[in-house]
DNA sequence: TTGAAAGCGCTAACAG
DNA sequence: CTGTTAGCGCTTTCAA
């Protein structure tokens, strides 16, 4: 037995194919009558469109792609959140693939997403190339950065201003008379995000005459275990840094817990800066003082400009840049 | 410009569809002339397959529903992580959609992904209700419960023993002679896996003729807050507990903050145990003593479950109990 | 307000 | 080894 069709219903409903297609859709001209008729035999035989012929016929399938680091990770599975949510309101469904960030895994995703003919697709990814670019452009469907950057904005895109929260944050730590401050940058990519912190650590620096010393950057995954052992190479220098600038939360948790096995005291000792407010930030003592970048909002933010695009509406601005602030917590001391 | 199809390609390379339909599909009845000419076609062309027309010709999509609770919180996280690896490794995609346990929702997923004509489905959820499993058994895929029971154990599930684990953290505590053990069991619900906890809680106590008292006892959800508050509670007590037992991670992390606020040392005047060893009981200071449920294997294994069943494989046991184990840290006291 | 009919792009017999 | 031919279940003109 087989399941039932849009055809059954006709039949049993008297009408033509058309009529169902019509009521299930939500077409108003349909005779209220027969509107009810139907929905009566739909509601008897239990039917339920079949989405995929629905798919083939009107080349929609309300649902949309993401392509994502590693969901295993917080912010990437807030970020998720966010995307799915808005989705869900948008009646959209999405299909879910980790990339790790692999070039390789990252186009062959692209591809299979194309092939099952997603509306609209959401990629996150630290190092957005011009070859991604070319490929998005090719796609006939809208794609949108979220918490990513293509060197040239060619691609539209949902982010902070990861340069002027690093300067700020830098800044906050100068202010206090810090001299030697480490940076733990995230990963070595040639045009991401991490890039555009760089230049934030660098330009406070120099705004403030303090030379800069590449032995207090260190470059890594976002991971703990990349903390730890950021913050044991940092304790083996001569001159150890005061303070430290994390491009994630759980780098920065991981220098507060390799501190506290090294015996030293946070803040006092040395003051720790994160990135993202996860929701470690608040489940970690000292709690974590960090940039707040809306995670869960770019995603919300990502997916509603994608439905936009997707429905062909009006959009002001490709490039959306939502605010970020500081919060400050106990892995800092109070300003001078 | 509409998109390039199977037609193009086979009047292109001057075969028929079903030749060109064969050599994608890696048919070997192609002579290998006929298909090196095919495949340059496809080459220069930039053919790429409609997967919704094959999935409606085919009557298989190649994705899997994945209907889990929230994808932010670290442990569906890392079990979704878990469930997509293995995904991509049989060549399927998944839809992933965060139910928080609504059974409305959940009731919306489970059809809105039937008529997306996934092949199989994965489901995870604390309660998993008599409606649930009808609905299950009349869905014409398969269906697999992952960290997640139905009473009668009808439908075919990956867990671990949830009671014995928890017997076992309790019996450790009581051999240390706590008298008054806290358990911050997880929500309440009727026939979940904090069911199975609390008689595990309950046995263990029974077991040493320890009176049950159900002031210990706190129903919440799973999160960082929801600990906050149950410890609270347990602090107004005229009689605290000395242990205390949690259902999650976050819950015990949330115990141990929360002592810390209170001037509470942990492990010394109270110790804690966790449940599922997240990313976070090492990322925590102290470090978190928890029972080890292999959370990316309940998902990698449900998958692999799931596809058995798609590809009609044989499975000899429909019920999967993966084994746990209490990993001591850093929140509790040697053993005397 | 309704129905007839032509696809959507592909797979899967069935012939040859 | 290759081609022909039906569909898969639905949407969408176009007429009526």
């Amino acid at each position: 037995m087989s399941n039932i069709t849009i055809y059954d219903v006709a039949r049993e409903a008297g009408v033509s194919m058309a009529t169902v297609s019509r009521v299930v859709n939500g077409n108003p001209n349909v005779k209220p009558v027969t509107r009810k008729k139907v929905l009566d035999v739909i509601e008897r035989l239990g039917y339920r469109p079949n989405a995929v012929a629905r798919g083939l016929a009107s080349k929609k399938t309300t649902t949309v792609g993401v392509i994502i680091p590693d969901i295993s990770h917080v912010f990437y599975a807030e970020l998720a959140r966010g995307i799915e949510d808005i989705a869900t309101m948008y009646k959209y469904n999405i299909i879910l693939s980790n990339s790790d960030q692999t070039r390789e895994r990252e186009f062959h995703l692209i591809n299979t997403m194309l092939g099952k003919q997603v509306d609209g697709l959401i990629f996150i990814s630290e190092n957005v190339t011009d070859t991604h670019v070319d490929e998005f452009k090719r796609a006939r469907i809208p794609v949108v950065l979220a918490s990513s950057i293509d060197k040239k904005h060619e691609i539209p895109s949902v982010t902070i201003d990861y340069r002027q929260a690093t300067f700020d944050a830098i800044t906050n730590f100068i202010g206090k008379g810090h001299k030697r401050i480490a940076m733990l940058k995230g990963p070595d990519t040639t045009a991401g995000i991490s890039e555009r912190k760089m230049e934030g650590y660098q330009d406070a620096l120099k705004a403030a005459n303090i030379p800069f010393d590449e032995n207090l950057v260190i470059s890594s995954e976002y991971a703990h275990e990349d903390g730890l052992e950021a913050f044991e190479e940092l304790w083996k220098l001569d001159e150890r840094p005061t303070a430290i600038f994390c491009a994630s939360d759980e780098l920065a948790l991981a220098c507060i817990n390799a501190a506290y096995d090294h015996g030293v005291d946070v803040p006092n000792d040395i003051e720790v800066i994160g990135f993202n407010d996860t929701k470690l930030a608040k489940m970690i003592r000292p709690t974590l003082t960090t940039v707040v970048q809306p995670t869960y909002d770019i995603g919300a933010v990502a997916m509603r400009l994608l439905t936009k695009y997707m429905n062909n509406e009006e959009v002001e601005d490709d490039t959306i840049v939502l605010p970020h602030h500081i919060i400050f917590r106990g892995s800092t001391r109070d300003e001078k």
